[in-house]
DNA sequence: CACTGTGAATTCCTTCACAGCG
DNA sequence: CGCTGTGAAGGAATTCACAGTG
């Protein structure tokens, strides 16, 4: 194919792609057609094969997907065919949930750190690891994370993230509900679960 | 405005403009452009203008927009001007981060009951509410409500939403990394947090 | 005069329709 | 034949540009 810019909305569906094909996999299909994969993830075929047609020809005319090999594609991809290590900052609840939420490690995630302010909570284990001073955050840059999950206040959201930009830190998920100011080089996604709610009544 | 299709993605941005206008007035201002405002959503000035003209027209033409009746009317306009009570099923980490989350208040939300399946988590207090067992689960239609946040294991999260099918649930936000099958009725919005985490590596 | 409100233009994304291939 | 890969068509959302107004 010729050259395309590939499209934010199909970068957002790699990572359902990678789940499914991992799934398929543990499944022990090894091949899936356009029409069948969309069934499952309740979009359209034509969706599918030109969203990973922008990467490649990963399938097979005639039969499908390969399930294994197209895995072993979008995890490259995605980058995520070597483990991303990332750092924790808020160890409360949420920062717990997160901390034991076995969702990650299928996209090669590590939680390699976690940092919180309260001195109640710095030295306990949460999941596997053992909370630290949130005045050591340069661990991150000497530890080589470049993720960051932020689960902390909204009031603390901005001050947590000036302290990343000097850790080197390039991408942040924040859960708070609120807008970060970040450098250029930095991505930042937020998931507000408030905001996300916020729109089921209008529907209903 | 003649006849227009409101776009999703305009009523995907509401809770956001609502969540604005909202700490807007706790700051006491009493006008906004779309200008300023834009900047602090990290939005553009005519995405703004156009969004809410779909609803009317909110703004003072030389001023910008009344802070306290636009608030107003986006909450009526998402139906959120009404208390509008939710149930949780699942009163794990995440569960009971969400129970105890401050944030849904300021949308109108109450949780208003909390289900698990597990005995020795039914009978204790998770936020205002004491955990019920699933078995009653039909307390939500008797409660009418008609909001439901999933924070389940992905492989229970179907099982649970054909039974809040028949408590005439019209909306539920799901946190499983899971495709939920539902009636047309029903709205879904699912979060899943390492997907949004997928995304990040590519960009970095 | 400074801003909103809005058709028109543009850009972006999705879907179609079919050529091409195993 | 059945499915992928892909230009082209179509549709949706954003942005522009400016008329309209307090």
């Amino acid at each position: 194919m010729k050259y395309h810019k590939i499209p934010d909305e199909t970068i957002r569906r790699m990572p359902m792609y990678l789940r499914a094909f991992s799934m398929l996999k543990t499944e022990h299909q090894d091949t899936i057609s356009s029409i069948h994969l969309a069934e499952r993830l309740h979009l359209k075929p034509p969706q599918i094969r030109k969203d990973l047609s922008y990467f490649g020809a990963f399938g097979t005319r005639g039969i499908g997907y390969p399930v294994s090999s197209t895995a072993k594609q979008i995890r490259s991809i995605l980058k995520l065919n070597i483990t991303q290590k990332a750092a924790l900052i808020g160890a409360g609840r949420l920062g717990a949930a997160i901390a034991e939420y076995p969702g990650f490690s299928m996209f090669g995630f590590d939680i390699a750190a976690i940092f919180d302010n309260e001195p109640s909570k710095i030295g306990t284990k949460v999941g596997k690891n053992v909370v630290e001073d949130i005045s050591k955050i340069s661990m991150i840059r000497d530890l080589d994370i470049h993720l960051a999950i932020l689960a902390v206040p909204a009031d603390a959201a901005q001050s947590v993230v000036d302290m990343l930009v000097g850790c080197h830190v390039k991408g942040i998920l924040n859960l708070s509900p609120c807008y970060l100011v970040v450098p250029r080089s930095m991505k930042v996604v937020t998931i507000d679960l408030a905001m996300e709610l916020g729109t089921l009544p209008y529907y209903m």
